[in-house]
DNA sequence: TAGATTGTTAATCGATTAACAATC
DNA sequence: TAGATTGTTAATCGATTAACAATC
């Protein structure tokens, strides 16, 4: 087990939901060149990749044994337990995510949304809608430290500052926008113009 | 106007957002200084990615014509026309991108639900709920050539081999799961586990 | 033993950054 | 002209791939 690079890691959801599967059809065992074929990634990555998050080094002829590996890569993943968030921006992405349950399997637990407008607020679901008033308190006494933002572009960066302020260490960012963060601050940006821009590039090349 | 890498591409969407902004302030030109320093990139960074994009070259001292930049960056981005596109899984995500305007915003049009459980068939909102069986003739009729993947993992391939059979040539795969298509099919994932695992790793490495 | 798979060390590749000459 | 910004050519960096020795 060595420092995982940021490829590796996006790699890592992947082979986990692959590795599960092959569980629940009885398997034990998995090697490099089979992993890498289903894929279609080399071998020499997969061995990689495995070697960096894996306890316990692959057996030569044999592989790797795939419960070890799950525990493993759930562990690099952080889903060992379940982490807090709050999301700020309930129209109907937001409104999706508080009823998202597959986010839980991913380790992650929405457990309020906040918005701006009155109108919005009482709850979703199970989940709370408050406002943006008492984000700042609630994330206190909470412990949250990660925010999600589904706001429009304009008011990506106000909902930021005032995450930051109530004390929030990772960002997951819907808005098309960049956001500006004091160090030690993490931005993750899901941007879908970027996605739709590959897809549309390619379509472009086909003609 | 250059080849245009991967990664520049996918900076895109923020430069288009910010000098949109820009513009609306009543700014003409901007340098690549100027953007550098927005967006924490290092000015040879921006410099490249512009001249990568821009139709004319910048002018020393001055830097780029903002109207210009964003009519390329528009074009590059493929955003002269609607794009349409149909989405296969009407669950709480699927329900959302159906409702979620801004996609158009980005050039992509979802004309249509699809999904295997009659229950959902029907509408949302101004957007038809069909079955499965209806897929490849209604993409054939409607000449698409893009297919958004909102079903859970378990079923993911099997929609994409009937996106594929369909004529799909791009597919945007939110399910955390490995696709495996034909060549000249693109696959776009967006892995929520992933970005999820990338901010868990940051506040991990907190503690 | 023979052969498949492993881990390690070196080479390649794409993207970023640095250095520098060109220009308005 | 002087100085800011440009584009270009070279160096660096991270990630991937290749080559190869180790091992069950």
């Amino acid at each position: 087990m060595s420092i995982i690079s940021k490829q590796t890691l996006l790699r890592m959801p992947y082979y986990l939901e692959h590795l599960k599967e092959m569980h629940k059809n009885g398997e034990t065992v998995v090697s490099a060149p089979i992993l890498a074929q289903h894929f279609g990634y080399t071998e020499i990555q997969v061995r990689k990749d495995l070697a960096s998050v894996s306890s316990v080094q692959g057996k030569p002829k044999i592989g790797f044994n795939i419960s070890t590996l799950i525990v493993d890569i759930e562990n690099v993943l952080g889903y060992q337990h379940l982490n807090k968030a709050v999301l700020v921006g309930c129209g109907s992405l937001g409104h999706a995510f508080l009823g998202y349950k597959v986010f839980s399997e991913y380790g992650c637990e929405i457990i309020a949304g906040f918005d701006a407008n009155p109108e919005k607020l009482g709850s979703f679901g199970d989940k709370p809608i408050l406002g943006m008033n008492t984000l700042k308190e609630f994330c206190n006494k909470e412990a949250i430290n990660m925010g999600i933002i589904t706001v429009p572009a304009i008011a990506a960066q106000r909902v930021c500052d005032q995450l930051v302020d109530a004390g929030v260490k990772a960002i997951w960012n819907f808005a098309p926008i960049h956001l500006i963060v004091p160090d030690g601050i993490l931005v993750q940006n899901e941007n879908m113009a970027a996605s739709l821009a590959m897809l549309f590039n390619h379509l472009n090349a086909l003609k």
